[in-house]
DNA sequence: CCTCCACTGGAAACCTAGGCTC
DNA sequence: GAGCCTAGGTTTCCAGTGGAGG
């Protein structure tokens, strides 16, 4: 406790002399949209061009973009559209909303149509409504007030795989039903063979337009770098050869500028906390594990708890154990902290769950005479597990 | 070649917590 | 308030299964 005590002042004592190596740390931030988007003019002149019709109070075409993360797309959508809304501001035009969801993040078609009701400022219940109302609803709105709409899309291909692509549907056909105004989508996918998951009537509304964006190369993620380091950072901290190595470990797999961008904020913050005057190659080394670590960290917090005991229960258990070892294993740990246990069908289930998040491995196993299982491994290592769950209040009493 | 284990995983039904209309 | 709708989590039920041991 005293050393955390010390190490605030510290912190606050560096801050009020100033001594940061920020110049402005927004730059760095994920969500910060630069005006110049480096190495993206054929995109956005593409985009800039099939949303032009807006200015002339017209429908655009949807627009699908395509590319892996990091490669700029919810960067160049987001910028061109504040250029769009700018001139039509500028020009007196009709004000033109743009609403943005992710789809992966709101996790179902109804709670899509809720984000895009909020962004129009309308109220949707977060459940009770069938979804034909919602659309009714939102339909009836922009066509009461005439609004023009750009609906951003983002990680449309997670509608398209849980086969809930009825919206998308709807939303392509909705024209009829809008009066003067307009909704147009600009669906943005990192999977390149979505289109192959979706209904043909619903690719041929979607896919008016089509825009690819290639990976960056790790020289191109390098300038990225120095163009972001000049505003962000002060003069002189960074060390030669380090953004190189930030470039050099996003680009290994594909070139992800926010992977990349990351990577050098977070070594900053590292350097800054030891007093450092620059940043160097180390730091990023260990900014890479920082990140690895805290995703860990941060995805076993946002556990439901159950799932958070089906992982206790395999702490310490280096060989795996089967399911229906886990699940007596659960059903002592949930005794001890007074919890109703579930079925081990659902315990199965979340185990599923835990695998497809990449915290366990559960890969199915023949014992022939004895029965067919799973057998369950902790991909996660039994320190950062322990710290992590100790920090749980109910959890944590059963590592007790 | 057959049996039979210890599950798997699909399907349906149920429950809760909300909201609609009449 | 009844009777209908939604999502999302859970329970119940059950047919299906790969292969070691007989």
């Amino acid at each position: 406790m005293q050393r955390k005590a010390d190490s605030l002042d510290d912190i606050f004592n560096k801050a009020l002399k100033g001594e940061t190596l920020f110049a402005d740390r927004g730059v760095l931030r994920s969500d910060y949209i630069p005006n110049n988007l480096l190495f993206r003019e054929e995109q956005i002149t593409s985009i800039g061009q099939a949303l032009t019709p807006t200015l002339q109070n017209q429908k655009p075409s949807n627009l699908l973009l395509y590319g892996k993360t990091g490669s700029g797309k919810t960067a160049v959508a987001k910028h061109v559209l504040e250029r769009i809304q700018e001139a039509a501001r500028k020009n007196n035009k009709t004000e033109i909303m743009i609403a943005y969801s992710n789809s992966r993040l709101a996790g179902s078609e109804y709670r899509t149509l809720v984000d895009l009701g909020q962004e129009l400022g309308i109220k949707i219940p977060f459940t009770g409504l069938p979804l034909s109302e919602v659309l009714d609803r939102i339909y009836k709105h922009i066509s009461k007030n005439n609004i023009k709409v750009i609906f951003i899309l983002d990680e449309i291909d997670f509608l398209a795989k849980q086969s809930y692509d009825d919206i998308l549907y709807s939303l392509t056909r909705s024209s009829e039903h809008l009066g003067n105004g307009f909704l147009s989508i600009i669906g943005i996918s990192n999977d390149l063979h979505f289109k192959t998951l979706l209904d043909s009537r619903v690719l041929s509304s979607l896919n008016e337009e089509e825009i690819l964006f290639h990976p960056y190369t790790v020289r191109e993620l390098n300038e990225i770098l120095e163009d972001r380091t000049k505003t962000a950072l002060k003069e002189g901290t960074v060390q030669e050869g380090t953004l190189n190595l930030c470039a050099a470990m996003a680009g290994s797999e594909h070139g992800d500028a926010r992977r990349a961008i990351e990577l050098l904020r977070v070594a900053a913050e590292i350097a800054e906390r030891e007093s450092k005057p620059k940043i160097t190659e180390q730091h990023v080394k260990t900014a890479s594990h920082k990140i690895d670590r805290d995703r860990i960290t941060q995805s076993i917090k946002t556990l439901p708890i159950h799932e958070k005991i089906v992982l206790t229960s395999l702490f310490d258990e280096k060989k795996g154990l089967t399911t229906g070892e886990v699940y007596q294993k659960y059903l002592t740990l949930t005794k001890k902290i007074g919890l109703d246990p579930l079925t081990q069908r659902r315990v199965s289930g979340l185990i599923n769950e835990l695998d497809t998040q990449g915290l366990v491995s559960a890969k199915l196993v023949n014992h022939g005479r004895y029965g067919r299982t799973k057998n369950i491994t902790l991909m996660i290592s039994n320190e950062t597990l322990q710290e992590t769950i100790e920090e749980d209040e109910l959890v944590g009493q059963t590592l007790q």
